[in-house]
DNA sequence: GACTCAATGAGAACGATTGTCAAAACGGCT
DNA sequence: AGCCGTTTTGACAATCGTTCTCATTGAGTC
């Protein structure tokens, strides 16, 4: 059976008051600041149980780092995100899911997934960079 | 200057004649069965080198590996690839690019690029998946 | 052929992620 | 509270893709 321990309890904790997508490295660096340091294999473990379970939504950053968020909409959505704060825009995207299947469809293609994210800089970002 | 070797040659020779995205580790093996054989690192450094002029187009599959192939289209594109073999399909997503410019703009967002690929088996993996 | 400078490649270094396994900690039970 | 079987943890090693280093090689030029 599932047990609750400290460690989750961090993670979970972490992800839900935070608006950003964050990296195992980075939620382990911020536990550790914070003074209830875990693990770095116990937030790897933990992150990716959350989002096979749906609890948090995950996504690889150009970087090719995975990235982890806990969303509102609990459905199928994308994100907008910022590439360097990692706040996100949650999107639905009916039109887009409809023109996927069709695509894959017409090409004989089973089993399809697919990935859609848009990043960029958020307005706050855009603004501190016009500064500089 | 950018030289002729003999690698490089190597290299853009087996994108030329491969419908199928390839890794770099995939590229460098496969050189290396041919009897080419090219360093690694070269391998890494050609294929980047072609993605940066836009010889070839570049994507991250879900795994994490970046891989290559020669498109017949120059025009910015997506692609709707099979998950087993490579093999891809360009797909014009005139429609899709236009909601995502909407979509960013409408919060404020700047420099926005996006990441837009669908996974699957083709019909030929498809069928090989149902006899097994 | 001689010279110069870009290119190569073997191997080290890197950074993210996963595997290992003995020790620690839950949770149910008494 | 104390026991116990099972789950979890975490320090550390191992993987894996990719990048870096730097001595050696070779393309292009005269
Ligand atoms: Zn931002
Ligand atoms: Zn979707
Ligand atoms: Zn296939
Ligand atoms: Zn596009």
């Amino acid at each position: 059976m599932q047990r609750t321990t400290r460690q989750r309890t961090a993670v979970a904790e972490l992800l839900e008051h935070s608006a950003e997508f964050r990296s195992a490295q980075e939620v382990h660096r911020m536990l550790a600041d914070r003074g209830e340091s875990v693990g770095l294999a116990t937030v790897y473990r933990t992150l990716q149980a959350l989002a096979e379970v749906g609890e948090v939504d995950a996504l690889r950053g150009p970087d090719g780092e995975v990235r982890y968020r806990r969303c509102d909409e609990q459905a199928h959505h994308h994100h907008l995100v910022c590439r360097r704060c990692g706040t996100a825009v949650e999107l639905d995207a009916a039109a887009v899911e409809a023109w996927s299947g069709t695509i894959a469809a017409a090409h004989g293609f089973t089993a399809v997934e697919h990935t859609i994210e848009l990043f960029g800089l958020c307005a706050t970002c855009s603004a501190a960079d016009a500064r500089a």
